[in-house]
DNA sequence: GATGAATGAGTATTCATTCAT
DNA sequence: GATGAATGAATACTCATTCAT
């Protein structure tokens, strides 16, 4: 790395150039100690449970490191920015969260429904397991533009994969046909991430079966899911 | 998260700091002169314009006052804090958003699904009309424990009065006895409201006509909405 | 001044904007009380004191503002940094300055030589009186640009004004045709300047009648200046 | 100015902090391995790009290692701080200097005025070659007490070499002997070099012809140099 | 000798709030 | 009531230097 500097930076017009120490901290990727790896991660994970005790605003990068047990400076040796591991710790979870929602791998292939049902309840409870620091970053979001693209690609992937499920349902005629899928998935996901925000995270109760079964039922209704098991099904 | 701070919290953050001048401050609503009403009124907007471009936590009182035109100390004539205009500039839209979403005196009242329709789009236009403002209250709700307050019982609100229809719908035979009135209401109305923010202030795009649409009939197919019009109606 | 703020700010694309507070500094033109001024001017006062105290960079915002006798935060009221009160500061002293060089308008109109050696002598008195603060301008223009934009600037203005007058010699057969005026002057105002900080302000040592006596020799050698008094003079 | 400063100064502004870890390293003069040797230059090498990429102020210790391509703890292996390198990298580069300026070994006897002209061009192209590195060390001093000592005294060494062929020049009536050899050395020294500065550092600009012949045509008639050839030289 | 992670002192800047005119 | 100057607490960030591997 010979020169991280901006070249606007260098010898211009004959002037001997003041140097200024602006936006000059490397990306921190080689040559990382395991110690430092780890530190790193204590980091991260001090960071969330300051977060999620004092808010995005109220977490100052000194109860992190006093939380990480290490000295206020070494944060900076792993992050820019409170933003900055803000986004770490948001990277960790929104994968935690993936998956979580992502289908199990060993779960048995019975009815549509009962799928649909099974996955709103892992939604639900991934949502339980991370309201704190979910909420948050849908607040941050709207005052931190990094932030809000992170947030938007989420929901946009999250309803483009929803999208595509109901898609394939029509073509299986299991769904209606006449409803648009993009439309209604983003609908739908509102739908489930709003509400798990008031009920688990805003403080507007509901019974958690009834709110489980409640879900399920609108999101099957929206499309128009055919109760009965696909008779031609692959 | 109704509260996750300690009661003896840093003054960071928008909690009220018990026990500063602002408590001695007395509502100033008696003994106004006309152009203290002015004056007040003059910051209300300004401030929606100020907290509109810069965001909550980005809108200072020198930034609010420089817009009304006033000196930055006559703020505090009107207002304790910037939470407390924000508080006024809150009700204010909210009172216009009521007006919006209510059913207007002189509707023809046909059927029960095209008073639904119309109430939605009503919704999406007045939401389109405050976008900034509204989802600037939905995101400092959790940053600001009084605005939560006043952003929950609002939610509340809203979920009650259409868990009341529901229930109406339900003893006129026009919906399913067998839904959970307030569960649904709250499933609908985060819909509603989450889809609305993020079509219109997120970023995700959507047609107006299919989005309005898919909405209603998404809502009358949860509630089981019988699509013919009542028989024995009033 | 209804907005202070970058177009960039504003709403845009569907985001709600978060505010940043950079560089929202208001030029502190309009509206100033006697009281301001009078806290502006102690602190520029104080601020020379300090720099030639501390130096540049030896000089805290905090040793200046106790200087001065007010609040750490008032600073900010009239400068925007170090920087910016330094510049005010060097504002001042090169006014000075220049109103030493220049001719008094009460003086007697000898002859060209003894003129010039009153004017050198001057230069040398100002530059004694000022020596500490503008041997920090000479240094600090490397280290800032808009400090050294204000130094050249003043160099080169010394020279032009000196080239004026010896083409105005040259004019009157007083000088010497064949020199190029330019860069004579040039090189005659780097004697001038740089002997007085040698002199006056880097610790080399020179009998004061010599030095004086010995610039202006050269300067008249240089310029080929006929010691005889201007024949048809005005 | 040669010390502004109290002894209980601050560490700020390049002032050696007494008694600090930097006196307990010895000079690493004695038992160098080849690889350190070669260690040492790639840091002054590296050091020099860095100061007059960044200025003196504006360069770090982490900036010059990484352009170094060693480990930044490796720095204080062989300096014990910035000022220390930057004392190195003045030695090598006033050593360039000084032989550019020598008259070099083969060069042709001939007269005065031409072996004078030649000195200044020669001077004048180490400044061209030198000009960042050497400005900054003329602005530097000031901030930096051993570093103005250095310069003071390469200052008084010039001076003095000046004053010394000024004398020689007056024993064999070469020159005016009513001129202070010692003054007038300081007064031709300072304008060559500080010409030098702001014509090829500061950005004066001159035609190089011109300025060449300007500057040696003042010099002669400074001390009067005869031009004819010494009648009855060595 | 080399490495790079850890340390923590040091300071500029912001802005809500008060208060003398 | 209005004004705008004064206040000062609060905190992020830098970087020289040390030191365990």
């Amino acid at each position: 790395m010979s020169s991280t500097k901006p070249a606007s930076q260098r010898t211009r017009g004959g002037w001997v150039p003041a140097g200024t120490s602006a936006a000059r901290r490397t990306a921190h990727a080689s040559r990382t100690t395991a110690k430092g790896q780890r530190t790193r991660e204590d980091l991260v994970a001090a960071a969330r449970r300051v977060f999620e005790r004092d808010g995005y605003f109220g977490a100052r990068v000194a109860d992190i490191t006093a939380e990480a047990g290490v000295a206020h400076g070494s944060f900076y040796t792993y992050f820019a920015s409170r933003q900055d591991v803000f986004v770490a710790v948001l990277r960790e979870v929104g994968e935690q969260f993936r998956v979580a929602v992502a289908v199990p791998p060993g779960e048995p292939r019975r009815g549509v429904l009962a799928a649909l049902d099974r996955a709103n309840r892992r939604y639900l409870e991934a949502y339980r397991a991370n309201s704190v620091i979910w909420a948050l970053a849908e607040q941050v979001a709207t005052m931190d533009e990094e932030i809000h693209r992170i947030r938007l690609r989420g929901r946009i992937e999250h309803v483009e994969r929803v999208a595509k499920t109901i898609r394939r349902w029509q073509d299986h005629g299991l769904a209606d046909r006449d409803i648009d899928p993009r439309t209604t998935a983003g609908a739908l996901v509102s739908m489930l991430s709003n509400f798990a925000y008031w009920w688990l995270a805003g403080g507007d109760n509901y019974d958690p079966e009834t709110a489980a079964a409640t879900l399920t039922a609108i999101w099957a209704r929206a499309v128009g899911l055919a109760e009965r098991p696909e008779p031609s099904a692959s």
